[in-house]
DNA sequence: TATAAAATGTCACTGTCGTTACAATTGAAC
DNA sequence: GTTCAATTGTAACGACAGTGACATTTTATA
């Protein structure tokens, strides 16, 4: 548990300490598939690190709609933290794979920012990254088209998934529509013919990617 | 100036004290219409808070592209402020009013953290904020269509201008257009189509809101 | 192995938004 | 007050993605 605390990115140069403090306030929790991380409502505040397993989270839109926002698995952090995040819970996450959380009440939390101020530093930090990849999802939706977008999200999960030769990305499409608000049937269409064009190769439920740099040149490509 | 900063959402709930420190850590600047509040590719890093004026944010999308993502006023904050923030720049603001801003090096956070590590805390809540809306704006651009999207993007322009009696939204609909991935067209269709329904007046360069009640059926209609 | 569930491949039709272009209006600067 | 730039109103056409439905393939379950 405690490597993926220390090879999490977003606390990557802090001291061992605060990883120490973590293991130690925190409490472990296992999840099985179909169950929430977070039940919807629920006031308690604080945070949840995921130390192995996968979820899906997502968001609440305007008409009880919910939107898959990402996959989230070992190293990432749900929940919100902070008193003043303000509103009610937007991201909820569910579980897909049997994992295991580390969950970090407000309270620990409080009491490892007593003795460990960093630990603030480092939620501003992985906060700013979940911001990053928001930002930039909503920022492909508004500016390409559906060809290029979907382009560009295989992009975003292979740099993701940081080991460089694992290039295979188990989605179904009926989920990748559901994440860029395109239907099957138009993801299905492009896969093809990125399929056709040497780009990707598609499975069941897994796409592999073959060449990068043909799948950026689309995703890059004006008009 | 401090009052602004006593009245940002952010800062609200910590000691005075922590107002003080970041009015004498930080440097003021003025910025004229046109400068860019953090230059491309600007490697340090660190915060400004809008004292005054109005700055236009725009996000880096694939093939070079740029991606009005939201209209920053006084009080909120722009930068990205810890190490592992990780990669280059994404947001850049732009001046389209005079404006002030108080910058604050990531040298005068650390001396600020120092002595009062409550900073560290509220930046997380900013960051926290932004993500929020982040996420939210994602949600809204993939889940829902361009007449839904627009009646929940001015519900989120009204909600974010706190006074309540202010419900005139001063933007043209060319921006209107370029924030959410639509032509001037569209949005003029829809906006007609709404001051139609009386649910908004449509005014030259601003859109009073009029019936705020109705527009939130429609962002929630589902179909 | 047999069966069910899940995921993929494909179809014609429809609707909506983008494109391009121009006219009319408003506001601000001089 | 006049001029100019910015903004808004409007039209015909085409492209492309959504709808709904069905057949086929793959994986998991019994």
């Amino acid at each position: 548990m405690a490597e993926v605390l220390r090879g999490a990115p977003w606390l990557a140069g802090y001291p061992d300490d605060l990883v120490n403090r973590l293991v130690s306030e925190g409490r472990l929790h296992r999840l099985n598939v179909g169950e929430w991380a977070q039940a919807e409502g629920d006031d308690r505040p604080g945070l949840s690190v995921i130390i192995s397993g996968l979820l899906h989270s997502y968001c609440a839109a305007p008409g009880d709609r919910e939107v898959l926002i990402g996959l989230v698995g070992s190293g990432s952090v749900i929940g919100h933290a902070t008193r003043y995040s303000g509103g009610p819970r937007l991201v909820t996450a569910v579980c897909v794979e049997p994992s295991t959380l580390l969950e970090l009440s407000e309270e620990a939390l409080d009491r490892i920012g007593a003795e460990a101020p960093h630990i603030w530093q480092a939620m501003a930090g992985f906060a700013y990254a979940h911001m990053r990849s928001a930002v930039r999802m909503a920022a492909e939706v508004i500016s390409l088209r559906p060809r290029e977008r979907i382009a560009a999200r295989l992009l975003a999960f292979h740099d993701h998934t940081q080991a460089k030769e694992q290039r295979v990305i188990k989605v179904s499409q009926e989920l990748l529509g559901e994440m860029m608000g395109l239907t099957r049937k138009t993801i299905n269409h492009h896969l093809s013919n990125f399929e056709q064009a040497g780009l990707i190769r598609v499975g069941y439920g897994k796409i592999e990617l073959i060449h990068i740099d043909g799948l950026q040149m689309i995703a890059d490509r004006v008009s």
